[in-house]
DNA sequence: GTGGTCTAGACCACG
DNA sequence: GTGGTCTAGACCACT
């Protein structure tokens, strides 16, 4: 049994396919390290019953994360995340390049200097660290 | 005439409707200031024009706009943007604040602590101002 | 309407998965010159009608084919071959040389030199002239 | 102990089933002269630890290899390879046969006449003997 | 009318 | 029990 963020269900947005939210959210699971190297994909069945889904959506958000070669599939067996250590390093450092420079490039078209921008990550994350 | 980015055309992703995708586009050229208050709007036919997409697409664009009070229709005269100066700096405080936010979660997720995600934007900061 | 082979109804085989069988046979038009470049696929329903497969199958067909970059999808428009000149005769020239390549491995594994090889393949197409 | 090609690992491939896969090996073996008139099947254990499947695997590649009469079991002896000669002819020509006229259809459909095909099988062989 | 998504449910192949 | 495929049918978003 996977712990859900924070122990409740997973919502999800409209707007956005529920099966590729629902890839993003495994990559994610995998690329922070909640899930390790090994046998620790859920099945199909478990997770759509887990997130409240049909199985065929979670089968689809399963074949995303396949063709993007975070997950393996073993016939008959089950799904494993992939044990290309380097690889998965690399993918987190492009997504986390990828989010901060679309975040500078977003802040700066307002008009936000370097400086300013800095400022208010500084100002946001003392506010979110009072909030918890 | 509106300057399009880099004065190229504006590519979209399949995966987001183009029409709120337009809609996104004229909310920041509005709240960034490229367009001025007053009835700066551009008309559905010349927008789809240069964005080379159907007039309907635009005109669910600007009924979102509209919704949102991004812009205000003055019937058989055009499309005026909101004069309330106020409020427009209000969403963009919004903006810049939830994005933030939502950057700041992200990058907490993936273990980094404050110092290392302002490390992480000033590094991409200066790269991506070499990079220009 | 599509030309069928022969005017026919298509049959699929079983132990084939169904969807890569009709991603199988549009390629195949395409590389074959059958269907041009253009607005020639035909619609997800129309095809499922006329194969008499579930729409959610050509569906799936067309996936396969988008991600190979035979075709494009443009949204709510329908699905277009790509015009991509030297990508489809690429595509052609390589299938031509694997299928190939593989016949001849094949009969040399069964002991064939390349002449008893020329000869069956040339024996064979007599055969198969005379029986049209 | 079978020497298995190149002395390498067999790899099988995902979209089709590993016990047909294993089933077509063997009687590729067999057909090539490989394993000879006699007692040579190798034990499903054997086979099983070699190729690196479930013995389950193994033992359904069998069974479709008895329904095709290619192999014979003797209760508490093992499994034999059939002893009648002609039968075992018959299929090597039907293989040989039925491969050639496919490939020659394909071909054709891609509008290469017979000179042509002959040609490009000249050219591969030839290409082909150089790589080795 | 086009493609995209999702559900519900079934059956099969595989190990 | 696992993944894979398919159907039937529905609803939505988009042009």
């Amino acid at each position: 049994m996977i712990q859900m963020k924070g122990g409740g269900i997973v919502q999800f947005q409209a707007s956005i396919p529920i099966y590729l939210q629902i890839a993003d959210l495994i990559e994610m699971w995998i690329l922070q390290g909640r899930l390790e190297q090994g046998m620790q994909v859920p099945s199909v069945r478990q997770l759509a019953l887990e997130l409240q889904v049909n199985p065929n959506t979670v089968q689809r958000a399963f074949l995303e994360l396949e063709s993007a070669g975070v997950i393996i599939t073993k016939r008959a067996t089950g799904r494993f995340i992939t044990d290309d250590k380097a690889k998965l390093e690399q993918m987190r450092q492009k997504i986390l390049t990828e989010r901060t420079s679309e975040f500078i490039k977003t802040m700066r078209e307002f008009g936000l200097d370097d400086a300013a921008i800095l400022a208010l990550v500084e100002a946001n994350a003392d506010a979110m660290k009072e909030g918890l």
